[in-house]
DNA sequence: CTGTATCCTTGTTGATACTG
DNA sequence: CAGTATCAACAAGGATACAG
């Protein structure tokens, strides 16, 4: 999760725009598969198809920095290690159902969007009205 | 914005995972600069303080393939076009709108956490109790 | 004014191997 | 089991120069 610095913002600019950003693409993910509980490092890596540890331990070491989880580690052997949601990674699932909502409402018209783009682009089309939407030069 | 594939998640894990992702620095301040009407291109690129021209086009581009914002190419010297969001784009400005109240709301507790993550790694403390969060070995 | 074309730096992701 | 260390591949972002 990164921070966007507010003196990228100008004044003309409505100030109240997205400071953070759930950048990786791992961390929605994980927060959701918590959702129902503790889960250990082992059962969040290998059903979220994460083939390297390395990756997870990264994901993880950004949320708990962040306060989305704890970490806890059980003195036993083998070594046990849970991670669970805090309330603030609680409230971020709710900004992700809310996400998840948006998606699929909008995702059918945005696929469709593609495709129009797609043909679009694909034939230069000559007939073309000028005032009208992106007759570009094709590629 | 970028499509997740739902082969990335497991049968085990909830299904209703958000499936796209705002991954880009600039799309969603120009969507947001847009709000209050069509744009030229050096109107979004001025006073958003992107440097170069190109990035700003790569933004404009994404979100007009996505059916966010429609280009307008007006036949005059010089050449005047015009960015406008589609009802695509403004639904997606509510979505952003959330995202800043979720923002707001709980962006001091995610920086309290940070403090606190960053006070604990920097000193090794050696008073912790066992079955208690995060005392790893020090980098 | 509204872009495009290169080049370069950096950050993110992943592969492979090894450890307490 | 739960990681760490190192290296490689790739994509995103930006600097600079130039064009229609």
């Amino acid at each position: 999760m990164e921070l966007l610095r507010p003196d990228m913002f100008h004044p003309a600019c409505p100030n109240s725009v997205m400071p953070i950003r759930i950048g990786d693409k791992w961390s929605a993910m994980v927060v959701v598969c918590l959702e129902q509980g503790p889960r250990r490092f082992s059962e969040l890596r290998v059903p979220m198809h994460i083939t390297t540890p390395k990756v997870l331990t990264q994901t993880l070491r950004a949320l708990e920095r962040d306060g989305m989880i704890t970490r806890t580690v059980h003195a036993e052997v083998p070594p046990r290690v849970e991670y669970e949601l805090t309330s603030l990674g609680r409230a971020l699932l709710d900004l992700i159902a809310t996400s998840c909502r948006w998606a699929d409402e909008h995702l059918p018209a945005l696929l469709a969007a593609r495709d129009a783009y797609a043909s679009r682009t694909a034939e230069p089309v000559s007939l073309a009205a000028p005032e009208t939407t992106s007759p570009r030069p094709g590629r």
